[in-house]
DNA sequence: ATATAAGGTTGATCTATATCAATCAAAGGA
DNA sequence: TCCTTTGATTGATATAGATCAACCTTATAT
C-alpha cells in the first residue's frame, strides 16, 4: 500500500459525539448533553489518514486541533539543523495541536503512524464556543495545563534518567494509555518504530534495541518487532524509580 | 537578612495595571482599557517575597497563578526519589502556575530567587472573567500554548544538545528575556545558582562550572560569580547551532 | 520468486560528561 | 574579627551510552 497518500476522505458514517466510543475520554467527558450537541456542530468528524500521511505540517497556517479517534499520530519538529525531533505520540482520545495556538502556524508536523481517523476542532469556532460554555473553557485550560505537565515530565525523564528508565517509562505510559482506552495494558503493538522511540527519548537506536533485548532477557517483557507484552509491570515500575540505586553496604 | 521569611506583605503603593511598567508584556498587552479595569478588580497586587520564600508549594491547593513583577522565581518538583528537579525560571512579566490548572493542587513549588514581587491572579475569578472577555481567553490559550512550546524546546535541548549548547542556550534565553524587559541583554546578574542551572539543564554542577570558564577563556563571556557579560552573542548563537559540527574534509 | 530497501539487532570502540576529591571564595553568624 | 557554611572551581578517574560497522530480518517492489 502506498504511504504517500495525504488526502483525507470524509468517513461514510457520521457518529454523534454522544455515541462515540471515546466520549468518556474526549471532550464530551466534561459537558452535558445539550452542550455536546453544540460541540458536535463544529466538530468535523471522520477524516482518515493512511500510514505516513500528514495530519498537518509545521509552518502551515494553524486552523484546527485534532482529536485522534483511532490509530496513532506522531508529532515532530524540524530543528534549525534540519534534524527531526519527535515531540510526542498521540493515541485515541488525545488532542494534537495544543502547542500551536500561540502563533498562526503549526509549530510541529503531525504524521499518522498507522491508518488513523481524527475529529477536527476548528480553533476559532472552538474558542467562540468556549466563551459560551464555561465548562468547555475550563476543560481546555485543564487539557493544556496537563500538556504542559506532560512535557515537563518528559524533560525530567530526559535530564535525569538512564536509558533503561526512559524506555520503561515510555512502555508504562503507553500501557496505561491503552488501558484507559480499554485495550490490553499488557499486550499491544507499538505504533512507532525503534528510531522514533530513540529520537523521542534522546537515545541512539542501538541503545533502544539493546535495552529492549535486556528487558526481554530479564523476563520483564516479551518483544518481537513492534509487538510488546509486558510480563512484569511491577518490575518495570521499579526500573523507573531505581534512579539512585544505592550500592548494598 | 533572614531568608526564611515566607509571609507576604501587601505593598504600600497600589499601581494600576495600566500604569504598570510591565503592561506591555503582561496581560494588559492583549486588552483594551475597559477590560484592563475589570482585570484589575481581580488582580491582587503587591505581594512580596524575600529570597528563598515560597510563592506556593507543591501539593498545596491550587488557587492562583502569579505574574512576576520584579525579581525572579524558580519552579521545581520533588520526584518520587525525593530529588529536586528544577522545571523553570520566571522573570518579570512571566506567569507562574499555568501547569497547575488540571488538578486542584500545585504541581510544583515556586520559590523566590531574590527579593520578588508578584501579582496574584485568582484562577476561578480569572476563568469567569475570561468567559466575558474573549480576548482574555484567547490570550490565555496563547500563553499556555507558548508554555507547552517552551517546555518542548527544553526537552529538545536536553535530548539532543551538548553541555555547551545547553548553557549557551540558557544564557541567550535569559539575555533576550532581559532585553524584552528593557534591561541590558549583555550584562546581567544570574538570579539562580550554578547548581540550579545544572539541575535545570540536566548537568552536573562541575560541568556547568567548566563550560562557563571555557566560554570565558574563549572570550565569549565574562563571568564572575553570578555577574555575566555576554561579549560575543553571535559566537554563542553559533554554539547553540553547532550541534552536528562536520569534521572538515 | 527474487531483488532491494528499510528496519532492527549485535558487537567493538570511543568520548562526553558524571563522579569523586580537593581546594578556594564569599557570605552569615558568633 | 574569626569561624562555619555554602557555593564555585579545578583536577583525576570512571562509565553510560554514542558511534562505527557488520549482519540479520521483514517488507515492498519488480
Amino acid at each position: 500500500m502506498g504511504q504517500r497518500i495525504t488526502t483525507a476522505q470524509p468517513s461514510p458514517v457520521k457518529i454523534t459525539c454522544n455515541h462515540c466510543s471515546l466520549s468518556n475520554l474526549c471532550l464530551p467527558l466534561a459537558l452535558d448533553d445539550n452542550d455536546v450537541n453544540r460541540l458536535e456542530d463544529i466538530v468535523q468528524q471522520g477524516q482518515t489518514f493512511n500510514r505516513g500521511a500528514l495530519v498537518f505540517e509545521q509552518q502551515a497556517p494553524f486552523k484546527s486541533c485534532f482529536v485522534v479517534r483511532s490509530g496513532a499520530v506522531k508529532t515532530s519538529v524540524i530543528t534549525e539543523n534540519g534534524e527531526e525531533q519527535v515531540t510526542g505520540f498521540f493515541l485515541p482520545g488525545e488532542i494534537v495541536g495544543l502547542d500551536s495556538m500561540s502563533d498562526d502556524i503549526y509549530s510541529c508536523t503531525a504524521k499518522a503512524l498507522e491508518y488513523t481517523s481524527v475529529c477536527e476542532l476548528p480553533f476559532s469556532q472552538l474558542e467562540h464556543l468556549a466563551t459560551h460554555i464555561p465548562t468547555l473553557q475550563h476543560h481546555f485550560f485543564q487539557l493544556m495545563s496537563q500538556e504542559i505537565k506532560n512535557s515537563q515530565q518528559l524533560s525530567l525523564l530526559l535530564s535525569k534518567n538512564s536509558a533503561e528508565e526512559r524506555i520503561a517509562s515510555l512502555l508504562l505510559s503507553l500501557s496505561s494509555r491503552f488501558k484507559r482506552r480499554r485495550l490490553s495494558p499488557t499486550h499491544f503493538n507499538l505504533p512507532m518504530s525503534r528510531s522514533d522511540i530513540a529520537n523521542y527519548l534522546g537515545l541512539a537506536v542501538e541503545t533502544v534495541s539493546r535495552v529492549i533485548t535486556r528487558f526481554q532477557s530479564q523476563g520483564l517483557i516479551k518483544a518481537q518487532g513492534r509487538e510488546i507484552q509486558l510480563l512484569d509491570i511491577e518490575a518495570l515500575q521499579a526500573v523507573t524509580r531505581e534512579f539512585s540505586k544505592c550500592r548494598p553496604t
